[in-house]
RNA sequence: CGGGGUGUAGCGCAGCUUGGUUAGCGCGCCUGCUUUGGGAGCAGGAGGCCGGGAGUUCGAAUCUCCCCACCCCGACCA
């Protein structure tokens, strides 16, 4: 029994000011956690509890579906993420550190190399596999921005599982299983999950799935069709191909004088009021002109090459549709002094004339999949000033290649049946990846075959956000009172109230009932604290959260005590030996 | 990484422009009395390296510089 006279606990009036997020702002507020360092968080007893909660259901899913737990350590030498390029490819976002012998060392983000050579270490056989273990543990990302409380700390624990098989039908079921047991466990933790696919189909076959939980508050923004049961990360979203018109007949490209015309929307204006012809007539749009966007790719090793990308002029460049595209190299902007090295790059007029490798800039230059072959459009001439009008793909122009680049809208056509999407923002609970053989390969797992042949292994790595799955459900659990927490997860099932006068018969039967209650397997929240007045202790109740509130007040003398429900509000005076047999069979 | 905002008691804030006794208010906390079904009343208290450092000055919460932290927005649009 949890007694608030002595509960290491502290309710807020105010809302801290440093919270934004309904989340973050009540589990401070309700004395669940509290800031400790940037991006971390120290857990209080009840938001302790709920932590436990969460991790337990996960941890009992992943038994169930055959998964064995083990531990490693955060702290690690760099030596297996060289191995395997991460400790280069994982930049600035991996916490790094010296021991007193001036060894590095790494906070880990996630543990595949240290799974990958326990495995190693331990097996030699394809009779030994396939083998799935997990562990639940603490993860450090030295976050640009970490924001938004427990949603996007520096510090976290997730539960990160890895899969070992022999060939690429074993990965896919240690997949499927991983997939099955994400949803069972997010249905037993009250999360709402869509699964989004989060890799390019045009990037190769490892299939990976985000599980997304809908929140405005999110930072992953995903479509959904409208019509069909699609959805993907925008990240991963193919755009559809259009079909590609015959050259015979188009009319040849024209260089107009354009003055004054360095944006999309003035060019456009321009056009029409001179009256420029447009294919099939109307008048012209930002959609029929082509936008040459140039950019730096930084790679790795720190090289820096200049990228251009062309893309219908009604849509942005995404930038993280792009960097998924190029990673592990960052994107950055093409600034004055990179045009100043590239003369032939006019800013404002930029054209396919000066891009690709025959273009006279030779900078690689890649194309929106809408761009086909006989698609005619209105770009810059690479003079400033001039635009050309009716510059055919395919004839005046060639990209390097396609890329996937371009922003998702709202309305675009679903890849899979051609309905509107719509775009949702959302923030991602678990991620299920085919790695395939990246880091067998990198780090030499290798098992026999039945043919006695070394075959490398191929892997999956599947993650769940258990500190953010407490966040969530804040986040999806609350009104403008406080917290409603789902039972399982809960800090106890009831919240017992004394209302009444001190001395009075009050306190004695709640303190009976409280005994009744735990006896009978129901976790109590038992509010016995003296001199508080009923409205704090209904107002913390409310702001805590516990899903049944039971008040010992004042039809005590009837025998009757009120049972509130936290989520409908619904309250009902019941008689006080009916309560235990009505909690513990509504429960 | 860029821009903006904010750091003063456990929490929320005022004071800073125009430097000057002992730094203030509300909540919370402690003591006493009253009160007890919606964040109670009265009285008396405790609690501060004014984010940190360096400077200017006879004197700095207040002015200058540097650093740190937190919050928000942005990140290419040629």
């Amino acid at each position: 029994m949890l007694r608030m006279s002595t509960l290491f606990l502290r309710t807020l009036r105010d809302d801290p000011a440093d919270a934004e997020v309904p989340s973050h702002r009540l589990l401070v507020r309700a004395g669940y956690i509290r800031r400790a360092a940037p991006g971390g968080f120290s857990w209080l007893p009840l938001g302790w509890i709920v932590f436990r909660n969460v991790e337990r259901i996960i941890r009992e899913e992943m038994d169930a579906a055959g998964f064995q737990e083990v531990h490693f350590p955060a702290l690690l030498p760099k030596e297996p993420y060289e191995a395997s390029g991460r400790w280069v490819d994982y930049g600035d976002n991996m916490f790094r550190l010296h021991d007193r012998h001036g060894a590095e060392m790494l906070l880990a983000p996630t543990h595949e190399e240290m799974f990958t050579l326990l495995v190693k270490s331990l097996y030699g056989s394809y009779k030994d596999l396939p083998l799935c273990i997990y562990q639940i543990q603490t993860k450090y990302r030295d976050e640009a921005r970490p924001r938004a409380g427990l949603l996007r700390g520096r510090e976290f624990v997730m539960k990160d599982s890895y899969s070992f098989d022999v060939d690429d039908a074993g990965l896919q079921r240690s997949y499927d299983r991983h997939r099955e047991a994400y949803i069972r466990t997010f249905e037993r933790l009250g999360l709402p999950v869509v699964i989004v696919s989060a890799m390019s189909g045009a990037m190769g076959g490892a299939a990976s799935e985000e599980f997304l939980t809908p929140l405005d508050v999110g930072e992953d923004t995903y479509v959904r069709c409208t019509s069909c049961d699609f959805a993907a990360n925008t990240e991963a979203v193919a755009v559809p191909v259009p079909d590609s018109v015959p050259l015979d007949g188009l009319p040849d490209a024209v260089v107009h004088d354009t003055p004054n015309t360095p944006t999309i929307q003035t060019l456009v204006d321009h056009l029409d009021e001179r009256g420029v012809p447009r294919h099939g007539g109307g008048s012209w749009t930002a959609a029929d002109t082509l936008k040459n966007v140039v950019v730096k790719l930084r790679h790795p090793d720190g090289t820096v090459e200049p990228l251009a990308i062309g893309v219908p002029g009604d849509r942005e460049v995404d930038l993280k549709r792009l960097e998924a595209q190029v990673s592990p190299a960052e994107v950055s902007p093409f600034e004055e002094a990179d045009f100043a090295r590239y003369p032939t790059l006019v800013k404002g007029y930029i054209g396919p004339g000066a891009l690709g490798s025959a273009g006279t800039s030779g900078i690689r230059f890649l194309l929106d999949p809408r761009i086909v072959e006989g698609t005619r459009w209105v770009t810059g001439a690479n003079e400033e000033g001039r635009h050309v009008v009716d510059l055919t793909m395919g004839r005046d122009f060639t990209g390097d290649g396609m890329i996937e680049a371009a922003e998702v809208l709202g309305g675009d056509p679903c890849p899979n049946c051609g309905a509107e999407l719509e775009i949702a923002r959302g923030i991602e609970m678990g991620h299920i990846f085919q790695l395939g053989r990246i880091y067998a390969e990198a780090l030499d797992l290798k098992v026999q075959d039945e043919a006695g042949k070394q075959v490398t292994v191929t892997m999956g790595s599947y993650g769940i956000g258990v500190s953010r799955a407490v966040a969530a459900l804040a986040e999806t659990n609350h009104d403008e009172l406080g917290l409603i927490w789902p039972r399982e997860v809960a800090p106890a099932d009831v919240h017992l109230v004394i209302a009444g006068k001190e001395g009075g018969p009050q306190r004695p039967a709640a303190e009976r009932l409280a005994t009744e209650m735990e006896a009978a397997g129901l976790r109590v929240l038992f509010d016995d604290r003296e001199g508080v007045s009923p409205g704090v202790r209904f107002k913390d109740a409310e702001l805590i959260g516990v899903p049944t509130i039971v008040v010992c007040g004042r039809g005590i003398d009837d025998g009757v005590v009120e049972l509130k429900d936290r989520r409908s509000g619904e309250r009902e005076d019941v008689p006080i030996g009916d309560v235990v047999a009505r909690l513990t069979t509504t429960a």
